[in-house]
DNA sequence: TATTATGGTGAAAGCGATTTCAATGACAGG
DNA sequence: CCTGTCATTGAAATCGCTTTCACCATAATA
């Protein structure tokens, strides 16, 4: 492997000068060229383990998502992993499988060293995360929750589903049901809840307490709450899901119970998933720009990074949302 | 930051000698006890910057994917990163876009120093990509595509596809047509196609190459294509798809030119996604182990990695599949 | 002419671990 | 009592880079 002294003997200079060369000091004109010269010939890449060791930056940002194979995190870190590349840094990717203690195991390892800062794609925020985000040696962005006090991306869930809800309220005689998530979860969990109810309260058409279900985000858990609530309730004719993933299990229990076909005029969803909107041509849902969440949270969080020490970067940024097919 | 040395001082021993406890070399008893005592006092934890300088190793896995968020990668990614993470890794993930080019960029970047071994789910290979594998630096294996001389973990496509078409040739009647991805992807395109048509024709009910499209992976494209074969061959009964999710293009172009529900007894697909499953109650397709081939993949890389010198492990490996709705 | 900037430069001091190496003390065997 | 093992030990040398610092020309200013 060739080294910086290499290169600087076949140049002859000091390793100095090719450290300042490359790293933009100053250097005279000749110098610089036959610099130049040396590292083209020798193929020289500078050993990021030293730099890193001697800076202590490495430019690595350490993303942690609840899951990678779900369509929306998978789009966030699409979004993440475009700006990071474009700005010349790299991905290091914890996956903690919705565990919240692997989150927080994952949050101490990284600032316990590799990473320069930290992407967090949030579900559930406790008081140990509020602790460790405080206490957080690096720069953290979360996405998908808003905290206090912390930098954070996110949607306004409970605006969207208040929407949603007053938009169904209108649309759909007849019982309106609805199949949630953990509450531990604020923004998919609470907000969505509360905003969906507020909505069909304001629209005169209160949601019923006995038909609300808890799902887990899994398809399958969609499924199941929405077959019990159609044994439970066989009157309910609408059923409004937490997200699109639990929607589509719902639909297919309503395509079982009721025929086919039959679901598609009487789910909802949120986060506006690709394939239920081509295979039903659109359910009511909300869409998110997911993507752009990553985007923008990766930016901010850089900003703050290379910028001029003044960490003004940071702050918390509302993003936008749409109905769809209300 | 607490280094090695505070701790060596606290337990009145030499940085050396905790080293050496860290590692496990020779150590006494009673200053295995000081040691653990003055590290729990302090909280110390080893710069693994420091630890990568001297030792080369960074116990980081780079991972190249040629788009996260897919059901089928975001999937093998999370094989990927359950693995690592048990086995102490960390994954460094590149995204190169479906972008042949980025794929060799970050083969370059990453064998430049920061990572120990690397898993590239492969799409094209191309020459260079052969040469970049054959001369890489730190042990690589592949996903996806079976490579003569590099370690790989990947599914028989074109057996695959073979007793698919076989299986609806004989359910069918009628025309078939069949929308493929580029062959530069071999295992996608060539072996699916070429499997697929072979299927057929065993059955005696071989394909019109009138009646062969290509798409590009996307839910949009597979869309497009179906339009365009309906369009151009409204007699064509049965469309076969290269991918699931092109599959769900196809769907909906044939709900929307037949009439809803039609699509789903005519269509088939690659990859048995989840939501195609519950939505359609089933298309017929090819169930693969993706979750299993990130698994797979990666405890072999780490086998070659940590294992005594002699780098046995890395071999190749075909992984089963399994037909479904047929 | 005497100063003071100013652009360039290399030697050398780290960054925080790991690892070699020579030295130590204890202890069994002769 | 001497010698050869053997388990332990710490000093010191790296790993490859960045960055301070002292220093040197040369140009500009007084």
């Amino acid at each position: 492997m060739v080294k910086m002294k290499d290169v600087a003997e076949l140049a002859g200079v000091s390793s100095a000068a090719v450290s300042r060369y490359l790293n933009g000091g100053y250097i005279s004109a000749d110098k610089a060229e036959r610099i130049k010269q040396a590292i083209e010939l020798t193929g020289y890449v500078r050993s990021s383990q030293a730099r890193a060791l001697r800076t202590g930056s490495t430019k690595l940002i350490g993303v942690i998502v609840p899951k990678i194979n779900s369509e929306s995190v998978s789009r966030i870190t699409a979004g993440i992993g475009q700006v990071l590349g474009r700005r010349g840094y790299q991905m290091l990717l914890a996956n903690t499988d919705n565990a919240a203690d692997r989150e927080l195991e994952y949050l101490d390892l990284f600032q316990n060293h590799p990473v320069d800062g930290i992407v967090l794609v949030a579900t559930m925020i406790t008081d140990e995360h509020r602790r460790a985000i405080e206490s957080c040696r690096v720069p953290i962005v979360l996405i998908g929750q808003h905290v206090e006090g912390a930098a954070c991306v996110y949607h306004d869930d409970y605006e969207a589903a208040f929407e949603l809800g007053r938009a169904l309220a209108g649309r759909v005689d007849g019982k309106i049901a609805y199949i949630g998530v953990t509450e531990e979860d604020r923004a998919a969990g609470y907000d969505r809840r509360r905003g969906f109810e507020a909505g069909l309260r304001a629209a005169g058409n209160p949601l019923d307490a006995a038909l609300i279900r808890l799902g887990s985000f899994t398809l399958d858990s969609g499924y199941r709450a929405a077959r019990e609530l159609l044994a439970d309730a066989p009157d309910v004719s609408f059923i409004a899901c937490a997200t699109d993933t639990m929607a589509a299990g719902a639909l297919r229990a309503l395509d079982e119970v009721c025929g086919m076909g039959e679901g598609v005029r009487r789910v909802s969803g949120f986060g506006d998933n690709a394939f239920l909107r081509a295979l039903t041509g659109g359910i009511p849902t909300v869409h998110y720009g997911y993507l752009t969440s990553g985007v923008e949270a990766t930016n901010m969080l850089l900003d703050a990074l290379d910028g001029e020490e003044g960490e003004s970067g940071l702050r918390t940024l509302k993003l936008g949302h749409q109905l769809m097919n209300v």
